[in-house]
DNA sequence: ATGAAAGCGCTAACAA
DNA sequence: TTGTTAGCGCTTTCAT
């Protein structure tokens, strides 16, 4: 098959016998153009299978229309679920994606030194921190960046998360409220700071109220296989907990299906099991895991907004946003009294608000 | 903040004191430059922070590296696996994805428009088809499509998805050996064609065995909620079924819930069932689901090399794979003597082999 | 309302 | 090996 030359404006002017600046202007909202010129240029267009070349249009324009989206985890079905959104929201407001994955959280760098070749007019990095150098190299471009999930130091980053803190002290009051005493902590990345953060937060509280204690911090512990294998080593020590908190709702699943079904253990009765996202799993029957919940789509227009204004406005301040979770009551806790418990349907976007950080 | 202006190979020209194309040439791999210019020309480059322009560059080489990759389902957990996957691998061969997220089939169209705009040396459609018209366009441009998981008639794409009649075949064959009688079907989009042809296939083979028959063919079903109500419908009917099967294995988790916690069925003593796709959870202890695994990493594969061999050479026809499925057996269908049942680490790469289609 | 000309930032011939 | 020149396909003053 041989491929035909690319057509340009330039064939459209011909065959519709303007300049090209006409052809240009009737593919521009709101250009001066007569009616007639217009439907002339737009039918020569069709006719030839014109489509306007967007890299040409961004040369001359300095702006892209891309969003760079940088991808750290995808273990967490939350965060395919916030993928997708993003990619719907962003084109509605003329905007497209270019997906960047990153495995190792090195390789950011270079991942994002990619992005700028490619002109993006901002980025959206979940769940990873770039260096300060290259964060730096954004803010000289002008180009806005948005920390979804992650929280780092002044790379000049806009940034979009969870109190962690907070969930911490609501995860301990319900869990000491509802009896349990001796509580285990299992997270993912020992290095990420809102884990960190949650887990001191649980501890302080849990040590507040001078009723139980945490009896264990293990970390690195990602998904469902590694929390089933998490309980073996709990269950195996001396001190068993009656209460396990999960980093996320798979590593809980893993764990609620290692209690149940390896231990014979009774879920919530001899053991309570909290986890972290309400994934879609979390409420299937089988599972009914209690659980704490992000206002995702608060969140992910939030992080939209911020950066679109930051991109309309150079001069705008970066800000932090703070999402306040709530736990969802399933059957993995003891019901208390005030508790009202989830039998409601799936809506993540219900009695949520966002705190303003500095 | 005030915005520099952009860094240009001429800034970089004149600090190194050489001209552009020499600054071009130290960015080109195997370029004709010596060592010391390219080593003062980086230098300068590195100081003054730049990066070469992707969109000048493609205007002029006339290609973008830029894949276009247009979604259509996420609810299948398959599906983002997949998409990151692609991801990983296109990076590594030097391509960027463009990622743009179809709601109804119809936007498929206008979607691929904007990746025409955009300039995309490839697109991927995932599960979804383009119409004759702009998959002609792609064509008569010599931009090649990789239809995944989706056969569509003449427009000139490869196609790549896993045989569904052998599929079909082979869950008629294990149902009925596993003396399963009365079997119900459900399937999502009822105008899909791979579940068309599943469809016949386990209608027919359960016909010509002589033994038991499909009782009921349910469409439009996806995911857990509605695979849990449709056990609902499925068992007020007079004719109950001894056997379901699903399209998804979301759709059969809903339906083993449904069955399990709201009808108190023995799965799978008195119902059999069985999934599609073999995601991460039909792994998990609690549902233990037989299901049907494509191998989605050679799938992946084969279709970024049928990709880039015809962009290599636009001559090239287009080419349909078809992915041998095997069932992998858990615990909800009985067991048959000569079935080798699932106690191996999850790997979705094991005893497949590709059929190559016309 | 329209056209001519200039130029976005780059690479590819061609000379030197 | 290096620099000069031209031009990728578009938008945008500036005239008309």
């Amino acid at each position: 098959m041989k491929r035909k030359d690319r057509v340009t404006s330039r064939d459209v002017a011909a065959l519709a016998g303007v300049s090209r600046s006409s052809v240009s202007r009737a593919f521009t909202q709101g250009a001066s153009i007569s009616k007639k010129t217009k439907k002339r240029v737009l039918k020569a267009a069709d006719k030839l299978g014109y489509e306007p070349n967007v890299m040409a249009r961004s040369l001359i324009m300095r702006r892209s229309n891309l969003i760079g989206i940088v991808m750290a985890d995808w273990v967490n079905p939350f965060y395919t679920i916030m993928l997708r959104q993003f990619s719907e929201k962003l084109r509605e407001r003329g905007y497209q994606l270019i997906l960047m994955t990153v495995n190792v959280e090195d390789d950011v760098d270079s991942t994002l030194r990619q992005l700028l070749q490619y002109q993006v007019d901002g980025a959206i990095i979940v769940s990873a921190l770039p260096s300060l150098r290259l964060g730096g190299q954004f803010i000289d471009k002008g180009i806005p960046i948005v920390l979804f999930n992650r929280q780092g130091p002044g790379i000049g980053a806009s940034s979009v998360t969870g109190d962690e803190s907070a969930v911490g002290r609501k995860i301990a009051t319900v869990l000491v409220d509802a009896g349990y005493r001796r509580i285990a902590l299992i997270r993912g990345n020992r290095t990420v700071l809102s884990g960190i953060r949650k887990t001191e937060a649980i501890v302080k509280t849990v040590k507040a109220r001078k009723k139980g204690k945490v009896i264990a911090s293990l970390a690195d512990i990602f998904g469902y296989d590694a929390g089933r294998a998490a309980v073996l080593d709990l269950m195996n020590n001396k001190s068993k907990p009656d209460a396990i908190v999960c980093s996320s709702d798979l590593t809980a699943i893993g764990v609620l299906d290692g209690a149940r079904i390896d231990f014979g253990i009774d879920v919530p009765e001899e053991l309570g099991i909290i986890g972290f996202g309400d994934a879609p799993a979390a409420r299937w029957a089988s599972n009914n895991l209690t659980t704490v919940r992000l206002p995702v789509e608060e969140m992910i227009d939030l992080s939209i907004e911020t950066l679109l204004s930051r991109l309309q406005d150079p001069n705008l301040e970066p800000v932090s946003l703070t999402a306040n979770a709530n736990i969802v009551f399933r059957g993995t806790t003891r019901i208390v009294e005030e508790q009202v418990s989830d039998q409601s349907k799936y809506d993540p976007l219900k009695n949520h608000s966002f705190e303003f950080v500095e």
